[in-house]
DNA sequence: TAAAAATCTTAAACTAGTTCATTTTTTTTC
DNA sequence: GAAAAAAAATGAACTAGTTTAAGATTTTTA
């Protein structure tokens, strides 16, 4: 995926890990998710409204992926509205962890996010680079070298 | 709304204007939203879970809410199956917005994030106190007034 | 497997944002 | 409408995080 398209499928990973980035004006790369097996990813801002999209997807590593399309996404819908509780329920779950990581964001220090993102996904941490982890945790590669060692030494 | 309770509501604001916080080891306050006309307010993680939530939520004017219970919640799904699609569609803009918020957290300094709170909800940002606003873009209530008289002077 | 490219580390100088203390202004209360 | 309480402003000293630059380590590519 790329800035500046729309986005015609929302995605289900089901092997790998891709990251999902913005880039901005100074060129500076900024993570909004991680997504590895069993996650959805995609932009479902884009998607809904078919405004084009502000972010970049790439794979961190061999990945398969299932895509559905949003003429696919509405006939679900309609032939089988059960769905309809599957994608509130899905929604509902996913709507909690971006409310605790904004308020995260603005309460935390970069080395208690830091210490949190370990604990909530240890089996991200050591998959991803520690320059994509910074883009995550939005600080530069410099610092997060810095926490990391000293993390480590604690 | 108390920390340490179990959300047996969700809220939809009919008039006035809440603020819903946690407040840190510190005693420093941090605000996770504003609800005012048409939002709805709570802690949806406490309400689905039932676990205890950690937020407050304070009234900062004279405020008329509706609440809906879980048990009303559930029979509302349960009778009128359409409501599946109307939540559905609902936790899908909110989830949007925190996307958005949560990426701005890391990805802006506060100057920007007061601006940028400035143009998405000019409706709340003269409805609540410097101190309040200051604790939702997650800076100190003195910074917070350096940067309004500098944004002002712009 | 050597060379090139990317990532990670370290350190010094800098800036955004905090802390603490004091004064001024606004709001609330009796 | 005076007194008290809360919010806002200002400034000086501080800390968390950035910038720039250079060297060390790991990964990728030919």
């Amino acid at each position: 995926m790329q800035a500046g398209d729309v986005t015609k499928y929302e995605y289900f990973v089901t092997k790998g890990c891709l990251k999902v980035y913005t880039i901005d004006e100074d060129g500076v790369p900024h993570i909004s998710m991680f997504a590895v097996e069993d996650y959805w990813t995609g932009d479902i801002a884009s998607f809904m409204t078919k405004e084009s999209t502000p972010y970049f997807i790439k794979a961190t590593e061999d990945s398969e992926l299932l895509g559905i399309s949003w003429t696919n996404y509405e006939l679900l819908f309609q032939e089988i509205p059960k769905f309809e509780r599957f994608y509130r329920i899905l929604y509902q779950r996913s709507l909690i962890s971006y409310i605790r990581r904004s308020n995260q964001g603005i309460s935390l220090t970069a080395e208690e996010r830091y210490i949190e993102f370990k604990k909530k996904y240890p089996n991200i941490v050591n998959r991803v680079t520690q320059k994509d982890l910074a883009g995550y945790i939005g600080i530069t590669p410099e610092f997060m070298s810095k926490i990391i060692s000293k993390v480590n030494r604690m």
